[in-house]
DNA sequence: AAAACTCCCAACCGCATCTGT
DNA sequence: TACAGATGCGGTTGGGAGTTT
């Protein structure tokens, strides 16, 4: 494809890869694991970029790929996350075992994005470029243009799904008050209200709605979401790769998981509970 | 039958963020 | 703290398949 490479490309290959390739690279982090994709080519021994060997990977290659049509209740989850978290499709991706976010992205460019194209635009996520745009096109003008309110989080992939009584946290989700559930959520993927490795956060400061609009909030259809992250101007920055979870955050992982599980609010409004006590347990110490 | 057009999606790019030194 | 390299993400492109004329 005509473009100037990205980086030293020099002699790599370029464009579909062949089923020799994907072999090799199959294999190689079958036996190796992810992981060094710069280096990865070289040992391989692919004629290819660390960027292409992953991206190949991550959205073809996996196991865990789900390949073939979306649902009808996938679609529906990506209408309603998308109108919750605008273009992010690795967030959105996610929470569907099994998609990638590219084939998230381009089943949204294809079909759902023209479907909702009369509907709100979805807040935007894009950071904003220091640069101009490539050359425009007919397409580039479907991008929401809007300045972005939501912080980006580490897109976490969903790979399984969990019970209530699996989640970690579920001691502190009265049971009693649910129905026999499943909570969708990676293993890995539990937030962390108080940072990685008990690190003090802003998280108590900056917690001032009180319950109840964290409640109306969680049966809304969302639109109130916009308000919500303006009022999260302290300047903290969205945590990415997961390190500080704030409320946004933790608020947004969490209206996420409802999306799936609607019935399960209260899950969230005992594990906001428990949270807030660990924090102040945390702080008391 | 074949040219023109449209659509889909794998792959690419640039940039932001993370991580190590 | 600053820097460089690695990684991850979202936007965009273009080839090929499918459809229409």
């Amino acid at each position: 494809m005509g473009r100037s490479p990205c980086c030293s490309k020099v002699g790599l290959n370029r464009g579909a890869w062949t089923a020799a390739e994907d072999k090799i690279l199959t294999d190689y982090i079958n036996h190796h694991g992810e992981g060094k994709w710069r280096n990865l080519p070289k040992i391989a021994g692919l004629k290819r970029c660390g960027k292409s060997c992953r991206l190949r990977w991550l959205n073809y290659l996996r196991p865990d790929i789900k390949r073939g049509n979306i649902s009808h209740d996938e679609e529906e989850l990506i209408i309603r996350l998308h109108k919750l978290l605008g273009n992010r499709w690795s967030l959105i991706a996610g929470r569907l075992p099994g998609r990638t976010d590219n084939e998230i992205k381009n089943y949204w460019n294809t079909n759902l994005g023209k479907r909702v194209d009369h509907q709100p635009k979805p807040i935007s996520t894009r950071r904003p470029s220091k640069k101009k745009a490539s050359t425009g096109t007919p397409k580039s003008e479907t991008q929401d243009k809007n300045a972005s309110n939501l912080g980006r989080t580490k897109a976490v992939r969903c790979s399984k799904l969990l019970t209530s009584s699996q989640h970690p946290r579920a001691e502190s989700i009265d049971s009693s008050t649910e129905p026999a559930q499943s909570v969708v959520h990676n293993s890995s993927d539990v937030p962390n209200p108080t940072g990685e490795e008990d690190k003090p956060t802003e998280f108590m400061p900056e917690i001032e709605m009180g319950e109840e609009s964290l409640w109306d909030l969680l049966n809304s259809d969302f639109s109130d979401l916009g308000e919500f992250n303006h009022s999260n101007s302290n300047g903290v920055s969205p945590s990415s790769g997961g390190a500080i979870m704030s409320p946004k955050e933790l608020l947004e992982d969490w209206t996420i998981r409802e999306c799936l599980q609607p019935f399960v609010a209260s899950s969230f409004h005992h594990y906001f509970s428990s949270v807030l006590e660990s924090e102040e347990d945390w702080l008391a110490k």
